[in-house]
DNA sequence: CGTGTAAGGAATTCTGACACG
DNA sequence: CGTGTAAGGAATTCTGACACG
């Protein structure tokens, strides 16, 4: 099991402080959002909570920005990106699922 | 030289976040503050921003108060370490001195 | 399309003080 | 000593809209 719970990912920064940290402004930041670019959690009151993760993203996605790239297409490259990687995921679970019924694992 | 920008010493969590993530009370976690146990940034307005690191300092704060420790003796006990750590520091400064004094780095 | 801005309101945080024990 | 709370105000954030291009 991996940790999964590092500081990295944790969704506890407002966009205050991202603004700050990105150097963009809080009107880039949600409409970013609104793209379907970063997704921030929300406290009870609605306010919004990013993680050092989207620090990250949205730092990307201001040098995209900056190289002319829309926004549509910025979301159309995350979504093949992460196609990738869930076809890689099954493919390592079929893997497993090969060794175990020829080596592994008897009930 | 070592990292030094480690997002875990970062101060940019709000005290409401900081009071879900600890589960002690607003008004405790100033407090602690006030006896000189945590250090928190201010913004421009003057709102607080803690890091993980606070987070994790907080939690054995408030471990040693349900066991009827003082916040006095917490500090104490902090300052008695902080010497400790930097005590060991200037060893190991001079040690490196000695070191190029016999074999390295002349000018 | 991407971003700035003024508007009005709601959520969040701040300080100093009183209370209890 | 450590913490809760009501009080009043200030900083922060939110949404929907208009503007420009």
């Amino acid at each position: 099991m991996k940790d999964k719970t590092s500081y990295k990912d944790k969704k506890v920064i407002s966009i205050g402080v991202i603004s700050e940290l990105t150097g963009l402004s809080e009107r880039q930041i949600r409409y970013y959002e609104e793209r379907k670019l970063i997704f921030p959690e929300r406290t009870n009151g609605g306010t919004r909570k990013y993680s050092f993760s989207d620090v990250e993203a949205l730092v990307d996605i201001a040098n995209k920005m900056e190289d002319g790239v829309q926004t549509y297409e910025i979301r159309q490259e995350k979504i093949r990106e992460k196609k990738k990687i869930d076809k890689e995921k099954i493919r390592k679970q079929m893997l497993k699922g090969q060794i175990n019924a020829q080596f592994g694992v008897q009930k």
